[in-house]
DNA sequence: GCATATAATCTATCTTGTCGAAGAAATCAT
DNA sequence: ATGATTTCTTCGACAAGATAGATTATATGC
């Protein structure tokens, strides 16, 4: 049982920081192919959705009966402390390796 | 096939890059464990090695038959042009979303 | 009620992460 | 010269994460 985050975890997770209220799947998808110009597939971010919610990492609500257009209700997702915590952990392992390490990898 | 590198591909290539000359197998497990903290077993660092070097992101060369002490000879690694491409691709997206985000996600 | 739009799930497979245990190659001690 | 010791790497097996095509669910509008 690993206390580690994949990649595309950490991606998701600072999706949902980034989209607070706004955050449910389709969202998350669009916003990382946006910033990263990744290409994940929606189906592959609902299963890490998905997965984050079973470690307890995120949790989710059922959105409002009262969308503007019609299709199905969304479900809105936010990272728990938990998430908070595992993601400052993952991106804090990181920094330290880069750290010290001339551009294009760490500052300073 | 994937041109996305996992977490710990990540820190190894890292570590592989602080290492410079002196980057083998067990160098690069115990950069990693006392940088972040994270104990990898030798054989999770050797075979993580074996893929990026499958995938052309490292190169390695068995250490010259002259040890100071005893034991097998050392398997020296190095990032190449692809791997330093890469890293800095995975290095991107994640500063790309942490960007902008307060303390302790994005600096700025 | 059927077309259309929107969002989420199912099912299946490939890639990465993990490591106990075993193996290889060198020195040392007697 | 050989068995113990040290150092380092590989094997084999499985768990966890990433990927996505196809399918299903639920809403609106007509």
């Amino acid at each position: 049982m690993s206390r580690n985050l994949g990649e595309l975890e950490q991606l998701v997770l600072l999706a949902l920081i980034r989209l607070g209220d706004e955050a449910y799947g389709v969202t998350v998808q669009t916003e990382i192919e946006e910033r990263t110009g990744r290409a994940a597939a929606f189906a592959t971010v609902y299963t890490t959705l998905g997965r984050l919610e079973s470690k307890g990492f995120v949790a989710s609500h059922t959105g409002s009966p009262t969308p503007e257009r019609g299709g199905r209700a969304k479900k809105h997702f936010k990272v728990t402390a938990a998430g908070r915590a595992a993601l400052g952990r993952s991106l804090r392992d990181i920094s330290s390796m880069a750290h010290g390490l001339g551009a294009p990898w760490g500052r300073t």
